[in-house]
DNA sequence: TGTAACGGTCTCAAAAAGAGAGCAGCACTA
DNA sequence: TAGTGCTGCTCTCTTTTTGAGACCGTTACA
């Protein structure tokens, strides 16, 4: 492995932390990275990275998403900490839904990823025209 | 946002090319990050970013996973191009799982994500006992 | 002969997600 | 003043995904 980057030691660490337990309870990174691991909520994060945005708003920008889906998904991210939602009193009352410094902490690492992926989907693309062909 | 680590143009980029096109197929972002974002497909890639491992030894390793999720979990990221499968002509016949280079240029990103789960595990479970004392 | 390990597949039940109707409150329009 | 629309949801029903666990053929070893 590539130990510039990456000490073993830390390394190891991390993975007996994950692995470590039965459930999910015993395990805290297990726990967390579920959070942050659902189908809607890195999108949801990578737009309210931007700026805030209103219920219908996101609704909006995320069109494939279910209105049953975008109200749980922000419910959990706003329990685990990484979401503001903020109730404006006007007539319908808007909800305006922001990142916290905790969600902006998370969004760092995890814009590492996507752009990640954003640089090699066209490798992940290829492999899976490899893997299909045979 | 925090202009120093993320410069704001790139990052509307990332963003627009997560909520663009209304389905999978027209989102090559969201498309890799699904594979990325399984329940067991981060802690699989953690375990053999340590050292290659067997079938049998995956599955000691997370007592919680399903013989079926393993498998299944494997497969897709074989097909993805994240690790490789080769299988030696011992009797009975066994199977080693390694990752590969994208694997292993996957593993970076995918590890400061981790790490930041592993600092933050306690914020977010202080987030969650205040949102459930309400 | 019987049992165990290997790396799976298959079936069935439970959990999660998606589609879409319904809802209360107010503003605006006809 | 009756109708329509916008707000941010919740409820129900159907489909998809996941989990639990039995089963499988081959081979080694007791």
């Amino acid at each position: 492995m590539d130990g510039k980057i990456v000490n073993l030691k830390s390394k190891l660490e991390i993975y007996k932390a994950m692995t470590a337990g039965a459930n999910f309870a015993d395990c805290p990174v297990r726990d967390v990275m579920r959070g942050i691991n659902g189908k809607w909520s890195p999108l949801l994060v990578m737009a309210l990275a931007e700026k805030p945005y209103r219920f219908g708003e996101l609704r909006r920008l995320v069109p494939d998403i279910s209105q049953r889906m975008l109200t749980q998904t922000l419910h959990e991210l706003q329990r685990d900490g990484y979401v503001h939602r903020e109730v404006f009193p006007t007539k319908p009352p808007s909800v305006e839904y922001s990142l916290t410094d905790l969600g902006r902490s998370m969004f760092h690492p995890l814009y590492q990823l996507v752009q990640w992926a954003e640089l090699n989907h066209e490798a992940v693309r290829e492999a899976r025209a490899t893997f299909d062909a045979d």
